[in-house]
Formats: C-alpha cells, structure tokens, sequence
DNA sequence: AAGTCGGGGCT
DNA sequence: AGCCCAGACTT
C-alpha cells in the first residue's frame, strides 16, 4: 500500500476514539442482533434520525425471536419514515433464516452473514467487527471519503469496483486488538471530522498523518461522479368520502413503497389531464360531488424521481365490488397503518382542514 | 456498471 | 437546488 504512517495512524486513531466516541444507544451493548438492527438503520440514514427508531424497535422486538415472529404489517408501521423500506422486510427474512438454520445464534463469520437477506460487505463487517471482535472491513460512503483523504486516492468512489480498493487499505490499517473500535472510530472521525465539506482538519487526531492534509486538498477529495437525472411523475389524488370514510388502496408487494397504504392516485400525462373519469374506473366509484378541487398541492422528492401530488376532495356513492387491495376507513384508522410520508402530510392536512371547517 | 429504493438535513 | 447520508439488491 506504500503508507508510511501504518502504525501511528491506527493507534491514534483509536486512542482518539476512546476519548470522543459519541455515546449511541446501539454502543451500550455487545448483542450481535441489535448491532445488526441499528446496522440495517443507519443505511444512507443518519444517526440523528435512527435514534428514536431503534430505541422504539428494540423496545418491541427485543430478541431475535421476537422480530423473526412479527407481524409484518405491524413492522412495515415500526418503519414507517425511515425510508427504503425493503431493509425492513429483508432484516425480518434475515433474522428468520438465523432462527431456522443457526438455532438464533447470528453467524460470526463474512461468508455465512453475507448470504443472509439485507446483509451485504458493510453490515457483515460492522457485525463481525463490532460484536465479535473480528478484524473485519467495514467500508461505507463515511470510510470512503475519511480514507481517499488519508490515503489520498482518487479513484471515483461512485463506481463499485473502488470500494475494494478501501477494503483491501482497511485490511492492513485495522487494529488487530481493537478492530470494532477502529472501525466505529473511522466512522465517527467521518461524521465530526472529516466531514463531507469543511472538514475540521486542525482538530484532527491524524491530520499529521493524512496524506490530503499535506497535499492540501484533502477538502477536494474524494472524487465522485454526478448521479442520473430524476424522473417527474404528475398524479391527481382523490380523497373519497362516503359516511365519514375514506377510500384507500394497499401498494403491490414489490417495488417503491411496497405494501404500504395511500390514498387513489392516478397518473396524469400531463400536469393539465383530468382524470376524474379514469379514477371513477379503475376504483369501481361514482363521483356523486366535487367537494373540493385540488385543496392541496404537493411536490415529493425520492431518490431517482418526484411526485407532484394534486389532492382532490369527492363525496362518492356507495360502493360495494372493490378488489381486497382496496378499504373504506376512518383517517383514524387509516394512522394505524404503515402510510408512506407524502400521504401523511395528506393526512396531517385533511385534520386540519376538518378542523377549521368546523369553525 | 447502472438503476432502484426514502426521507431529511445541510450548504 | 443540489448533495450527502454507518448500502443492498436487481438487472
């Protein structure tokens, strides 16, 4: 690897952590089946944000047991705004597949943990690293960026084929005594540190060490390429009331949002369609009044596209023949369910609008 | 290698 | 308005 620094960077690099590690609830224990948990958490989500999740999570599914005989509805609702929700689904296939062929026991080694659903090279190492001990890699986005600036590489981190290049430096860099900490303390450097711009290089612990520091770029670093533009998808969302209830539909299993509950939408080819005719077909509803045309308006941002929501408010007949995807409830039962965040801030409006209109 | 899959916080 | 975040899975 040709860095000469080998030695003094992995030792003050966790003797800085024993210093500053940040006190996270998910470093209160050595349990290999809520590190996983808060593993699966942290995916391209940030700490702030996962804390509240994971105490609630653990709370109900303390065991390994517990979460392998969920209910998977009731998890989908413990996940509900964490986003990518799949990492739910696969975590429970996952811990299923522990009970059933390792008699509960997480496996403690790469080969067996990466076969396991929603495990891939990151949470394996993190696991093996963190709740067995193991010197084990565990290279994130954080790792990535910490170490093109350490090492100073520049290679383009978005291409898959670069993260074996980090893995293979951390293989040599790790501590053999402390590997969990080494890891965890590369991370924490990341989010305090070395962060994505400003980095605080003066109250680094290895700046003397940082081959960046003393190019002086290490803030250019690293070198990653732009992602594909997102798609704009236009839809009208039909609020149905009929005696105080509210039509909603289950999404497909698979794919964006899966299983999750919303209120109708139908796409439009253009943001100036109408498409009550189309709504009124594909639901098996009659229209019977327009109560309130487009009373809200909302732009949602994923990943890889956005929604621009157009929300209708329509009293409509009473309807019998509806597919089982499709239920009549109250917007208080509808909150039971696990409902993506765009059809929430749906729902927080029509509460409010339900209130005011009773003034 | 590129696309899919959420949501929020920061600059 | 764009970027990033304790990534994994599918094609």
């Amino acid at each position: 690897m040709n860095y000469p620094y080998l030695q003094q960077f992995r030792q003050s690099l966790v003797e800085w952590f024993h210093q500053e590690k940040r006190d996270l609830p998910w470093r209160n224990t050595k349990d290999p089946y809520k590190i996983w948990v808060s593993e699966v958490m942290l995916q391209q989500t940030r700490v702030d944000t996962v804390i509240p999740y994971y105490h609630r999570f653990i709370d109900k599914y303390p065991t390994i047991e517990s979460l392998a005989n969920a209910d998977e509805e009731e998890l989908l609702k413990m996940w509900e705004g964490l986003g990518y929700y799949s990492r739910v689904r696969n975590l429970q296939a996952g811990v299923k597949e522990v009970v059933e062929k390792y008699g509960g026991t997480v496996p403690n080694n790469r080969h067996d943990l990466q076969k396991l659903k929603g495990v891939g090279p990151y949470t394996a190492g993190a696991i093996l690293s963190i709740a067995y001990d193991l010197p084990e890699h565990a290279v994130d986005g954080n790792v990535m960026r910490v170490l093109s600036r350490v090492l100073h590489r520049t290679e383009d981190i978005a291409l898959p084929k670069t993260r074996k290049i980090f893995e293979e430096a951390v293989e040599q860099l790790i501590h053999p005594e402390y590997p969990g900490d080494f890891n965890q303390a590369l991370m924490d450097l990341g989010a305090m540190i070395c962060t994505p711009t400003s980095p605080k290089c003066l109250l680094c612990p290895v700046r003397e060490y940082c081959l960046g520091f003393m190019e002086g770029d290490a803030e250019q670093l690293p070198v990653k390429t732009k992602k594909t533009k997102e798609k704009h998808i236009y839809y009208d969302v039909y609020i149905a009331v009929n005696d105080g209830k509210v039509v909603i539909e289950r999404r497909p299993r698979e794919g964006l949002l899966a299983n999750m509950w919303q209120f109708p939408m139908i796409e439009k080819n253009k943001p100036s369609d109408n498409t009550k005719e189309a709504f009124e077909l594909s639901y098996n509803v009659k229209i019977e009044k327009i109560l309130k045309e487009n009373f809200f308006e909302q732009k949602h941002v994923f990943s890889h596209l956005i929604w621009y929501l157009r929300c209708h408010l329509v009293e409509i007949e009473k309807t019998e023949k509806t597919p089982e995807s499709v239920r009549c409830v109250t917007l208080k039962e509808m909150e039971s369910l696990p409902v993506p965040v765009p059809m929430i801030k749906i729902l927080n409006f029509l509460n409010q609008y339900i209130f005011y209109s009773w003034e």
